[in-house]
DNA sequence: GACTTTAATAAGTAGGCACATATTAATATT
DNA sequence: AATATTAATATGTGCCTACTTATTAAAGTC
């Protein structure tokens, strides 16, 4: 026990921010190099890449190997949404989950879904049709496409009893997901489901998986209105 | 260069989340200690943990003190979302960008605004209405309020030269942010200068900041019909 | 002067070591 | 037997050292 107590990179890292809040970095400037800022905290040059590579992470420095290391002049906000199962998220604001299963069938790739799949011949898909409900009240509504050539498991799964949501989640694992949100306005089933008025504005969260290359499913999840998506943090 | 290739970090990292993938790791399960994994791939304890604790970051893996790591459950689709000055935004599609300052006045922070901040008392806050262009059409509608409390150089700034939105981002640096997104119908103002009809859906960011415990500004930025927020990588 | 080669620079990474900290299990004390 | 102390364990962290890699600048060559 002599150094008392002595830096972490978290430290570092937020004094680091500090000072690019203060101003004393401003954007676009170039920081010192790690090792010199190691030497004037009184740290090790890996504690100061710890920091950096998380500052670079959150975006709010560039670095560059050489080049050095650089405020962004652009500060950007980086947010980040954490998108559970469906049952998870219901039963996390304490309400009670119910999952109703409208229609599925075997068809071909529309082709809105051949693009977000990214392929160019249609392929033989599960279309699934379901709701998800909050205290008996319609919660989101899903419209989802498994393919089944990927996974030709699902066409076992019955799924009055489970969502597709829940059995892909557990048992399907994806290595690449696309995730977008848009609005949309709600008419026929979306309408119907949601028991909401057509016309009512609606958040969609739209999500595509590839296990590799090849596709798994895509899902458009139509939130019942009022919705909101908050980041963390 | 006697031992090849090693093993940096990042192949520790995917080594590991291709095991959860394929089960070999399932969901609940206790991941073997740090220094088992290290010695099976070869390499040190240093670069497991270094990978571990990306995969913590991710939300694929739990890591407990004594407890070890585990397989996330419910496994969460993370995804990220880079939020940049609208400009740049504008431009990085290729598009030419203008602003158009709608309105500008002193007003009392609403009751919807005060939640926002989190204030109990209303404040002063310049109230700004804006609307930014995407090769001549509209492309967002801003309802943006500053408190002047923490921010009184807004009132000296020319709001028609230069957006609120970038002023603020270049000289007001702040320590934490809400982010959300919903729909909304368009109705009065916004359907107007967005130029679509009432009614029609429309993707909605709202943003607060506050500089420690001080809000700074609190924005509504309704986007164009069409608009979609596509999550990074 | 235009090109190539070489050196210097700064970040990226791996490994080894020592110690910190949180948690559980085992042991000793009353 | 109930409680307190101690030991063992696994992750967390900091530091040092050595080497790698990308990039720029300088020196040398034709």
């Amino acid at each position: 026990m002599k150094g008392q107590t002595r830096l972490s990179w978290t430290d570092v890292r937020d004094e680091i921010r500090t000072r690019i809040l203060h101003r004393t970095y401003a954007p676009g400037d170039k920081l010192p190099r790690d090792e010199d800022i190691a030497a004037e905290l009184g740290c090790a040059r890996t504690t100061v890449h710890r920091a950096m590579q998380d500052l670079s992470q959150i975006g709010l420095v560039e670095r560059i190997r050489k080049g050095g290391t650089h405020v962004r002049t652009d500060p950007v906000t980086r947010a980040t949404f954490d998108i559970p199962i469906t049952r998870r998220e219901v039963e996390q604001r304490g309400s009670k989950y119910d999952y109703q299963l409208i229609s599925h069938a075997l068809e071909d790739t529309p082709l809105s879904v051949m693009a977000r799949f990214g392929i160019q011949q249609p392929a033989r898909v599960l279309h699934v049709k379901a709701l998800h409900l909050a205290d008996n009240r319609p919660y989101m509504f899903e419209d989802r496409w498994i393919h089944t050539g990927s996974t030709p498991d699902i066409l076992d799964v019955d799924l009055n009893m489970q969502s597709a949501n829940e059995w892909l989640v557990r048992h399907k694992p994806y290595s690449r997901v696309d995730v977008r949100f848009y609005a949309m306005n709600a008419e026929g089933e979306s309408a119907v489901y949601l028991s909401t008025s057509p016309g009512s504005a609606l958040l969609v969260i739209e999500r595509t998986t590839w296990i590799g290359q090849d596709p798994i499913t895509s899902v458009q999840a139509v939130a019942a209105p009022g919705y909101q998506l908050t980041a963390l943090n």
